[in-house]
DNA sequence: CGTCCAGGTCTAC
DNA sequence: GGTAGACCTGGACGC
């Protein structure tokens, strides 16, 4: 099946962008293959999870591409909107795209650039941001490879390859293995009392995480968001917000160990302050960590890729 | 071998 | 409110 390809506000998507927007996009059960510009995860839906494959399809479109049996009607339409989600076509970065106009560092994010991809719930983008503290990325990688091989539900009609072919644990999931399974088989150390703690007050509706993802900047203004999120166990001020743009709130700036000095590297050597790299960002208020991110992973794309037609027209 | 540290967080001052 | 120290793990280093 094929999704057309454009924002709320009508934006342009660069849809490889999308897909290789952030290091967590390439978690298990995701997975990027470059070569074919394709991405492969596994959704959860009301039934049995299914396995996809997303890539570009005919001008302006994505092809979806479901994996085992073809899905029925009505399970092609949960799949449909379920990516439409995870590529956030939803959202509206026109206001976004006006500001970047002014900013010849920023300009070329006309193209399409800029639409974060995130997981299919909330509660997926905070274990595997969880996962990415104070460790290297392939301990990332082998902690969220566990969780999903071992606690993730089976796609329905394809054989799981470790961690693939299956989806993302549930809360439930999570919250039945012990303390044991996170030292021992996740080897997740002292994140795995967070976890678990995390987990179970998901399961047990104490922590509404897909409300919080779900409720307006009106609703729940940036701030009161980030306090939600730094209660969380584990949850820190890098966590949130990494976590808040992937839930679309992108006044914060992701202030870690690979964006500080990428961001000196790309702007004459010198480490900078934080309140340096802020100031700098600050023009684009609601959209500065956004901006900033841009600005850091510019080449993670050959910009020759990128598409032309309606992108050009918003250039 | 030991030390350091990676896309930090928590607790205790 | 700001700041040390501890914290699991496992590669990357230096000795």
């Amino acid at each position: 099946m094929e999704i057309p390809l454009a924002g709320a506000g009508g934006e342009p998507v660069d849809l490889w962008r999308t897909l290789s927007s952030h290091g967590v996009a390439d978690l298990p059960p995701n997975r990027l293959h470059e070569d074919e510009r394709m991405l492969e995860t596994t959704l959860p839906l009301d039934g049995q999870p299914r396995s996809v494959r997303i890539s570009a399809g005919s001008p302006g479109h994505a092809v979806v591409e479901v994996e085992g049996r073809a899905p029925g009607k009505r399970e092609a339409a949960a799949v449909a909107d379920r990516v439409a989600h995870i590529l956030r076509l939803d959202e509206d970065l026109s206001a976004f795209y006006d500001a970047v106009r002014a900013d010849p560092d920023l300009a070329w994010v006309l193209k399409g650039a800029g639409r974060m991809m995130r997981s299919p719930t909330v509660f997926e983008d905070v274990v595997k941001t969880i996962c990415t503290t104070n460790c290297t990325w392939s301990a990332t990688v082998r902690m969220v490879s566990a969780l999903v091989e071992h606690l993730g539900e089976p796609a329905a009609g394809v054989t799981p390859d470790g961690p693939f072919g299956r989806a993302f644990p549930t809360p439930e999931a999570m919250t039945a293995a012990n303390l044991d399974f996170y030292r021992d088989v996740v080897r997740a150390g002292y994140r795995g009392a967070y976890l678990h703690s995390l987990t179970e007050s998901v399961a047990d509706g104490s922590v509404d995480l897909e409300a919080l993802g779900a409720a307006t900047r009106d609703e729940l203004p940036d701030d009161e968001l980030a306090a939600h999120l730094l209660a969380l166990p584990g949850v820190g001020p890098y966590a949130a917000a990494h976590i808040m743009m992937m839930l679309g709130r992108y006044s914060r700036l992701i202030l870690d160990s690979w964006t500080r000095p990428k961001y000196a590297r790309l702007t004459g050597g010198r480490a900078k302050k934080d309140t340096t790299i802020e100031r700098r960002f600050r023009r684009y208020g609601p959209y500065a960590g956004l901006a900033f991110w841009l600005f850091l992973t510019r080449d993670w794309v050959d910009e020759e890729g990128a598409p032309a037609g309606i992108a050009a027209a918003w250039a």
